[in-house]
RNA sequence: GCCGGGGUGGGGUAGUGGUAUCCUUGGGGACUGUGGAUCCCUUGACCCGGGUUCGAUUCCCGGUCCCGGCCCCA
């Protein structure tokens, strides 16, 4: 027997009738909020990957030589395929340009709750502005996004990037070490932060400010005790807009620094704390890529959901719908019945129901139980004496309840069963 | 890459150094148009490899996969 790939999965009839659920439900509103939908390959070169996250990520990714001897690799994240796109061919749209899009990932990990070696994001990317009623429109669609999948518990917390940037930047000029200050920050580490400072003999008055505004966190007044900034001011006009949108209940959290040099400005991330470890379900910021990958630098602010941590979480607040795949079932009460069951499936099929009917050959009473399984609202019974009234028995599967009907109304009877 | 816990029919389980229990599901049949029944028959499993042993599903080692966690998280 042949086993699945580890970290992969199957997914089943019903679980996808879930997952499109929540997918169509987050396209709905991309869609609506002027977003246009992209498709990229689900192979590049190794090098756009790495150009954008560095070495380091080639031990994480599915890389490969191809028969042309070119390193290539399964996409680990769709942004940098979006801005590559972008670069190539979209430079020149008006701008804002919104992209969306949905697909499948891939990174070499160890999988554990909520991750997976195939997984499945939905993201966006306004390209081509920094203002803040940029970032807010951002941050709304995500936001949006993840309410519409009828998700309850979830947290939003908003962070820039250059409040802790500039300060570090400012006082340590080796490049590598303000990296590591900023993963340290990022990690809440601050045993090692604090060694660190010793080790160097950094000032310890920088320690002590960075390691409190890293733990900063709250409504928008906690950025009250800092000193006005581009950023402070940035922030400050992203959640007035944001509440001009409707969206409240976003946090400040200044310690959000998203390891990756690229992010310019706003950051922020969406928990679902009904997951485990990985309770993160999206990230995002705003961005200068395109210049990495050789066009003129333009801003951008985008964000990628985890579809699968969604659907994780949804699960866990027991968002649960009764899944009826079918309209309805159509049953031959005897053999000769068949063809006329057969026409009567295909007439309700054409009409929009979704209809099966019995192919198994099976008796009345297994085929009520076979549509009872198959979680069909209704069956219809096709016999000859009700068709010598051109006529169907339509039994109401969740009621028992029988009546007959014309094979002419069929159609809007059991659409009008709800 | 590391750590912990697990792998018995499709799903859920019992049990054992001498190849396996029960439920459910699937398939077939009986019951001649209502029994979402009932009854009968039937398919189907000890993760893989090595070791110990007369004999391993059981004990040991390695691998693999699953679950959870660390690292990492684009």
């Amino acid at each position: 027997m042949i086993q699945r790939p580890r970290g992969t999965r199957d997914f089943g009839p019903q679980e996808m009738a879930e997952r499109r659920r929540v997918e169509q439900a987050m396209r709905d509103v991309c869609l609506r909020a002027g977003f246009g939908e992209v498709v990229t390959p689900t192979f590049e070169h190794s090098e756009l990957f790495t150009l954008r996250s560095g070495q380091a990520v080639i031990d994480e990714m599915y890389a490969f030589r191809d028969k042309g001897d070119r390193e290539m690799a399964l996409r680990p994240e769709i942004t940098a395929s979006v801005i590559r796109f972008f670069v190539n061919e979209l430079s020149n749209s008006p701008k804002p340009l919104k992209l969306y899009y949905v697909g499948n990932c891939f990174r070499y990990e160890n999988p554990q709750s909520g991750r997976f070696r195939e997984f499945f994001q939905l993201g966006a990317e306004l390209i081509g502005s920094k203002n803040p009623e940029t970032d807010a429109e951002v941050i709304a669609l995500a936001v949006n996004a993840i309410r519409s999948t009828g998700l309850k518990d979830f947290t939003v917390r908003v962070g820039h990037i250059g409040i802790l940037k500039s300060l570090v930047q400012a006082e340590i000029p080796d490049k590598q070490a303000v990296a590591e200050v900023l993963r340290m920050l990022d990690k809440e580490d601050f045993d090692a932060l604090g060694d660190m400072f010793d080790a160097r003999t950094l000032p310890r008055k920088l320690f002590d400010r960075i390691t409190t505004i890293a733990e900063m966190r709250g409504s928008v007044e906690i950025m009250d005790s800092l000193e006005k900034s581009e950023a402070t001011d940035h922030l400050r006009e992203i959640f007035r807009i944001l509440s001009l949108y409707g969206i409240e209940d976003c946090k400040i959290d200044l310690g959000i620094v998203r390891g990756l040099d690229y992010y310019t400005g706003m950051v922020f991330e969406i928990d679902a704390p009904a997951l485990g470890a990985e309770k993160q379900i999206m990230g995002g910021g705003s961005y200068t890529l395109s210049e990495l990958f050789g066009g003129e630098p333009v801003f951008s602010t985008g964000f990628a959901i985890g579809i699968d941590r969604v659907a994780l979480a949804l699960a866990a607040e027991g968002e649960k719908k009764p899944h009826t795949p079918l309209d309805a079932y159509v049953i031959p009460a005897k053999d000769d019945m068949r063809d006329h069951a057969f026409r009567i499936v295909s007439s309700l099929r054409a009409e929009g129901v979704r209809a099966d009917v019995d192919l198994m050959r099976r008796n009345m009473s297994k085929n009520l139980k076979y549509a009872s399984s198959a979680g069909a609202k209704c069956a219809i019974i096709v016999g000859s004496k009700e068709m010598a009234d051109n006529s169907v028995t339509l039994r109401d599967m969740r009621t028992g309840d029988q009546r007959v009907v014309a094979v002419g109304d069929l159609a809007k009877v059991v659409a009008g069963l709800g």
